[in-house]
DNA sequence: ACAGTGTGTTTACAAACGTAGACATACGGA
DNA sequence: TCCGTATGTCTACGTTTGTAAACACACTGT
């Protein structure tokens, strides 16, 4: 009953990109997107599908004999999970170390800047409220 | 002779952290250390280290019987490795994603703030040198 | 009534992981 | 010299992950 931390692997995560594109969609329609984007045989996405669906990741209704799919939760939820994970084990939960070895790397375009500042400035907003 | 991306797996970042915190260490000291820290036996620690070595994380050197180890990898190059491919698969390469949808859902310190915005204004300079 | 065809379920299997016991040895004391 | 003890290597085993073939079954024309 309660939506717990569910963890997706690496293929995994190709078929809810897929689902959190448009959903709900059929087992066809994914079989046959994975099959190209992903050079996937159709009982592996079927086999993704039904462990995603195992561990609650994705929702399912069964119409005849078609079955849809529908993500159970999102690709933020999902991200953020992930992410939380990298940040405690690989930063020491220290987003600011994140963010300069990034930086470090690879320079940031203008837009990534822009878009940085204003996130910034909008949580040193809601923080103080 | 290429360095390649050696990706680590969560028991193996226990094991690199020790030898980052300092190196180099024997087999001894990092079993014991482990040994606490995360509970392992003393096997546990050992096959860890020898698959790092086998994937060229940790070098290792011997003196009689006892094998001293090493990082061969920095915590940074193992950070940012990990986390170009979260950045990829979870936020298709934007950071202004993921540090967006991490400031929603917990807010930041003063500090990280501060921080942030440091880091930001240095990666503008640097930028457009 | 029978054979394709579309659709989902089972079973399978190798590689990667987390964990650790068993094993071989060399070293230091009794 | 014999024995514990420290130290590293081998072997092992259950689980997870990536991948997919085999299977079962309903539907659709002929």
């Amino acid at each position: 009953m309660e939506k717990e931390n569910i963890a997706l692997t690496s293929a995994e995560w190709s078929v809810m990109e897929c689902l959190w594109e448009s959903a709900p969609r059929t087992g066809r329609e994914l079989t046959e997107e994975l099959g190209e984007t992903c050079g996937w045989s159709r009982s592996t996405t079927l086999t993704l599908l039904s462990r995603l669906e195992a561990k609650g990741a994705v929702g399912t209704e069964t119409d005849g004999r078609v079955k849809t799919f529908v993500p159970r939760v999102s690709r933020e939820e999902a991200a953020l999970r992930e992410t939380e994970d990298l940040l405690t084990r690989a930063y020491r939960g220290s987003l600011s170390l994140m963010v300069s070895t990034l930086t470090k790397k690879q320079a940031l375009s203008r837009e990534e800047l822009d878009e940085l500042y204003a996130i910034l400035k909008k949580a040193e907003e809601d923080g103080h409220a």
